[in-house]
DNA sequence: AGCACGCCGACT
DNA sequence: GTCGGCGTGCTC
């Protein structure tokens, strides 16, 4: 009989033997139902052999073949043992990640009426106006005859990537071949599909992402499957989406840390796009206004094609100017210095929109007691309970945690309690009492929280029924608002302060991202930065708009500390409801690591566990032991070695997961 | 990941 | 005496 070996979706880190019954089609790649335990799963057949290792009677049947599905491309398989073996993960979640939504209602999209017409209006395909640096930039990207390369476009906000980005997907469709397009944070960017639509007319575009119902995520992903959708644009997960004719793969916002799955499957979806590209033997198109310093040291050295946008496309949408204003200012009122205030005041005179962003929601980050001290801490989490007025709670952004404002400080019973910092409900209600006739809107997680909150409130903002602007990160994302010339940031500078070796990068990138929303349309942008620490490299290039001298200055610094992109990092996150547990875990895993690491020639450099930068998450005590090689290689045969040790090294209390290439460290 | 089994504390 | 907590191990 033969035997079908199986990629079940359990954290197990291997293969389940199932025999096949006469009859059944079954072939690599096929989906199946079989039962495990005592339940019923969704399985990949990964290959079929002669025999098992396993004893005859200890084998089950393959019970059915899901017909829903077609079978899964080679390339597809590849991609799943692929995060698997690179990012250490469980090969049957890997495998999992590639299947669409089952058990969902029939997923029968859009109709296919229009497929045979949107070829042919693909033909004449010319609607998308570039300039030269465009069109050159569009000519590097796409080899003929159409292979694998690595292309970054790296041009400042406005510069015009997504046309570059749409044009090359257009010549792709030309030749009747599909192309994937990788965005962030699909929902947050109502105006991208209609964009697509407009530049694209007639082409068949499906989206994929979380949000989709999952009826819905299903007919698009088989449109993908059969070659009838041309263009499919989607966040992280859809770098798996079946795409038999797959012409070329462009992610927008390159740098961006949403293009990490961070819960269940770990893996960064630009890598892997670029791994998939590879496989197909097509071009992948890497965009950012600040791209990540690992895709700029590999356009440095010429491993990449690098192609730069040097200015605005829209000639008369020049840069915004940037400048720096003191935090401390004498004449502050409610965090808004002087300068802030009288430059909204003067949006205000000329109906314009402005626009401040503070990286935090809530009233204020915590809660003081004047006379003693106390400060307000999660019970359950080793961080302070942010004050949200509006529901006269204290709230734990870490874990949930909900409680009510205390009336008096718990320790002393000081009546006196002062909320200290500033968070978006904070600011919108000074903004309020500062410019009593403005209308102000707050857009962040609790207030875009109801079903198509955000929705309303972009409508709102681009037809004018706003003056100011208060949010957080969100609202610093892709969004054109026409009349909005003022942004101001407040808060940044604790991002100064981070232990983690990337928060610079990362801010910079924020603050060029969100500084480009001024100064879009026909008007020019002014952006104010609130800070203690004008002198900042940092500041210096934003003012600047100088990515490239801030990148060299952090690459410098990077090289001679042997860290990313110049030396590979694996992070060993622990976690336990005992400190103790967690500390001898990691002390363990770091003395097998040490031994493995000597064992091995030294490559690799094993730290001694420290508590994570939060030391306590919902009850449980964090830890974390560093590793650190010069050759990725290295890296990868030692990680190999070492997980297979941890499994065997730890009470089942202490939950524990690898993270190659973290994101952050500290 | 689930899910069952098993070994210790507090209840009718 | 049992009920049920969670720690451990297994699933082809």
């Amino acid at each position: 009989v033969a035997i079908a070996r199986i990629a079940v979706p359990v954290a197990a880190n291997r293969l389940f033997d199932y025999w096949l019954p006469a009859g059944l089609q079954v072939e690599s790649g096929s989906v199946v139902r079989v039962a495990f335990g005592r339940r019923r799963v969704h399985g990949v057949v990964t290959e079929i052999v002669r025999s098992s290792e396993l004893s005859p009677d200890r084998i089950l049947p393959v019970q059915e073949v899901v017909e829903a599905l077609p079978v899964l491309p080679g390339d597809l398989r590849a991609l799943a043992q692929f995060v698997a073996a690179y990012y250490q993960q469980p090969i049957g979640q890997c495998f999992a990640q590639l299947l669409p939504p089952l058990g969902a209602k029939r997923g029968r999209s859009e109709g296919r009426r229009a497929d045979v017409v949107a070829v042919e209006a693909v033909k004449g395909l010319e609607v998308i106006e570039l300039n030269t640096d465009q069109r050159r930039a569009l000519d590097a990207a796409l080899p003929r005859p159409p292979s694998f390369a690595v292309s970054l476009l790296q041009g400042v906000t406005g510069s015009g990537k997504t046309e570059v980005y749409l044009a090359a997907a257009a010549r792709v469709i030309r030749e009747d071949r599909q192309a994937l397009f990788l965005v962030p944070e699909i929902h947050l960017t109502p105006q991208l599909e209609q964009r697509i639509a407009a530049a694209l007319p007639g082409v068949r575009v499906v989206t994929l992402h979380s949000a989709l119902g999952a009826g819905k995520r299903l007919g698009h992903w088989l449109a993908a499957a059969r070659g009838e959708a041309q263009l499919v644009v989607g966040t992280r997960l859809a770098v798996f989406a079946p795409l038999p004719r797959l012409g070329l793969i462009a992610v927008d916002e390159e740098h961006d840390t949403s293009f990490r799955q961070q819960d269940g499957v770990r893996y960064n979806a630009r890598d892997v796009a670029i791994y998939r590209a590879r496989l197909r033997d097509v071009p992948v198109l890497l965009g950012s206004a600040t791209p990540s310093l690992e895709s700029y040291a590999q356009a440095q050295r010429g491993r990449y094609r690098w192609l730069r946008l040097s200015q605005r496309a829209k000639a008369r949408a020049a840069l915004p100017s940037v400048q720096l204003v003191p935090n401390r200012d004498p004449g502050s009122l409610e965090g808004l210095g002087s300068s802030l205030r009288a430059a909204i005041a003067e949006r205000l005179a000329r109906r314009e929109q402005s626009l401040l962003f503070v990286n935090r929601r809530g009233f204020a980050p915590s809660l003081l007691c004047v006379a003693c001290g106390w400060k307000a801490m999660c019970p359950r989490c080793a961080a302070r309970l942010v004050v949200h007025r509006e529901a006269a709670a204290l709230r734990c952004h870490h874990c949930g945690h909900n409680e009510r404002i205390p009336a008096g400080c718990p320790d002393c019973g000081n009546r006196d309690l002062f909320p200290l910092g500033f968070g978006t409900q904070r600011l919108e209600r000074a903004l309020g009492q500062l410019f009593p006739g403005a209308r102000v809107m707050r857009v962040d997680r609790d207030s875009t929280r109801r079903r198509g909150a955000f929705a309303a409130m972009f409508r709102a903002i681009t037809s004018g029924d706003v003056d100011i602007l208060v949010g957080t990160q969100m609202l610093a994302k892709g969004h054109d608002f026409a009349r909005l010339t003022l942004v101001g940031i407040l808060g940044c500078d604790n991002a100064l302060y981070s232990a983690d070796f990337r928060a610079t990068e990362r801010l910079f990138a924020l603050l060029e991202q969100v500084a480009g929303r001024a100064g879009r349309g026909a008007l020019p942008g002014e952006v104010l930065v609130q800070t203690d620490f004008p002198e900042h490299p940092l500041f210096a290039a934003l003012v600047d708009h100088d990515y490239d001298r801030f990148a060299e200055a952090l690459l410098a610094e990077r090289r001679s500390l042997g860290l990313p992109p110049f030396g590979h990092l694996a992070l060993l996150a622990a976690e336990a409801t005992s400190r103790a547990a967690v500390n001898s875990f990691l002390e363990r895993a770091a003395a097998r690591g040490n031994a493995l690491a000597t064992a091995h020639g030294k490559h690799c450099e094993v730290f001694p566990p420290v508590a994570a930068a939060l030391a306590r998450r919902a009850g449980m005590e964090r830890g974390q032991v560093l590793v650190q090689a010069s050759e990725r290689r290295a890296l990868q045969n030692f990680l190999a070695r070492w997980r297979e040790d941890l499994e065997r090294l730890g009470p089942r209390t202490v939950r524990w997961s690898l993270e190659v290439d973290p994101p952050a460290v500290g």
